[in-house]
DNA sequence: TTGGGG
């Protein structure tokens, strides 16, 4: 039992590069650590201890007694002045300076940090309960979140492979299930207009949850847009995406953007962005085998995140997702009577007016359903996800009809043969073997949904309140057969 | 002393 803190680092100079030299320092505050501010930085280290664990040489440095440290740039041309130190007693000459000059000249030549080591992974190559180190950019920070709350959004270019027992996890969440517990869709969610704006269109965002108190943590957080490389992660899934979880061994470096692993990871998304299928998951089929077909086949597929983050309230976008929940979860309750739904109805056909995409004006049509003699329509909520984002996206009246191939509004309670064309429709789309649906969970397992194109466009709902009431819906596709 | 890739 200790109450000194702790942080580790590996040195190298010309004498010893690769693998460098582990160095363990301990003192009695976080104040009297080295706060590296970024990778490739020098330090002095005084009296530290040699040691000898399993066969590799390492240093210890005890700060708090014997142990003495001068921290500065490691840019060339950059101050003498060190930025951090130990005590206020130390020494600086001009030897000092000859060598703090060699190794600068050195670094030029040898940048730190090549090689990544064994651990390191892209987000891509998540997997579930595995240790692993990455590189990424930091692009969010709640600096307020309480108590392993979602701490920070990382990413680094590549997307998350879709979840296996996607369904089993959302089953788990139940009916705590909601929207705004959404991992995926909470930080955009939260955000404000101007961080949306500038989140990168493609690639996983990557929740990191610290394990031990975020107090502990908190100032050590990187600040926003920087490169980190993570060290010794481990990973979690929580309602059906991956996060990251901070662990009492983590480590959090900051990396300069000159550095090769930063270089990797932009050249590598510079090279997806611009490829063929830049506007497609890595995870999605090729050539696509979709369920589903389109409207305006023509028009690119969009990301979530860029359906989420538009500029514009409504807008029309086409899509290549999966769907990984459907609400109401009984088939006989996807039609309800209109009347229900007649002031939200109005106001959505109201919302469209403003929309100037010309192919949305049929909405009004919704209005004059209502007063049919049979009375239902369809209310649909589809959880649609690809690598980027996850929303929620209606599935209403004709554009359900559409969807459905067939099938009009009606009481579905006493209507067998619909209900079970509907029924297989509905296990189609989530990947589920229609045959074993009353089997216990485990028939759910290892289903990843199919991925379909959709054609997607946003509305609100309140005039005054445009953004809060956005909502995301499908139309123009249709799922045969 | 502690911890060090669980």
């Amino acid at each position: 039992m200790s109450v000194d803190v702790m942080c580790t680092m590996t040195i190298s100079d010309m004498s010893y590069d690769t693998p460098g030299l582990r160095v363990l320092i301990f003192g009695d505050k976080l104040d009297s650590l080295p706060r590296v501010k970024v990778v490739g930085d020098i330090i002095r280290f005084h009296r530290v201890t040699m040691q000898n664990f399993n066969g590799i040489p390492q240093a210890v440095a005890n700060v708090s007694k014997f142990s003495a440290y001068v921290l500065l740039s490691g840019k060339k041309d950059d101050s003498y002045e060190p930025y951090q130190t130990s005590s206020k007693g130390f020494t600086f000459e001009q030897h000092d300076r000859n060598i703090i000059d060699l190794i600068r000249d050195w670094i030029v030549t040898h940048p730190i940090g090549t090689g990544g080591g064994e651990y390191l992974v892209q987000i891509r190559r998540l997997k579930e309960g595995a240790f692993f180190d990455l590189c990424c950019k930091v692009l969010y920070v709640h600096n307020h979140a309480p108590d392993y709350a979602i701490l920070m959004y990382v990413w680094d270019g590549t997307d998350a492979q879709p979840v296996d027992d996607m369904a089993l996890h959302l089953l788990e969440a139940d009916n705590a299930y909601r929207e705004d517990m959404d991992p995926k869709h909470l930080p955009l969610s939260r955000l404000s207009q101007d961080v949306l704006r500038s989140l990168p269109s493609k690639g996983t965002i990557l929740p990191v949850v610290p394990d031990i108190p975020s107090e502990e943590l908190r100032p050590q957080l990187p600040p926003l847009g920087a490169w980190v490389k993570f060290r010794n992660l481990t990973c979690r899934i929580r309602h059906g995406s991956y996060e990251a979880v901070f662990m009492r061994e983590s480590k959090i470096s900051l990396l300069g953007p000159d550095s090769k692993l930063v270089k990797d990871c932009e050249g590598n998304y510079q090279q997806r962005a611009f490829s063929e299928e830049a506007g497609l998951p890595e995870w999605s089929p090729k050539p696509l085998e979709c369920l589903t077909v389109t409207d305006y086949e023509h028009v690119p597929f969009s990301t979530l995140r860029e359906v989420f983050c538009h500029a514009q309230v409504t807008q029309k976008f086409r899509c290549l997702v999966q769907v990984v929940a459907i609400w109401p979860v009984k088939v006989t309750d996807f039609c309800a009577p209109s009347s229900f739904r007649q002031k939200q109805m109005t106001l959505e056909a109201h919302s469209m007016k403003d929309n100037t995409a010309g192919k949305v004006a049929g909405y009004g049509r919704d209005l004059s359903q209502i007063n049919k003699p049979n009375g239902y329509t369809y209310r649909i909520q589809l959880t649609v996800e690809d690598p980027t984002a996850r929303i929620q996206a209606y599935l209403c009246a004709e554009d359900a009809t559409r969807f459905f191939n067939g099938h009009p509004p009606a009481d579905l309670h006493n209507n067998g043969i619909v209900v079970d064309a509907l029924e297989r429709k509905a296990y189609k789309l989530l990947g589920l073997p229609f045959n074993n649906k009353a089997e216990n969970s485990s028939s759910l397992r290892k289903h990843s949904p199919p991925w379909i194109k959709c054609c997607l466009k946003s509305y609100y709902l309140d005039k005054e309140n445009p953004w809060s009431s956005r909502r995301f819906r499908i139309f123009g596709t249709t799922l045969p057969g």
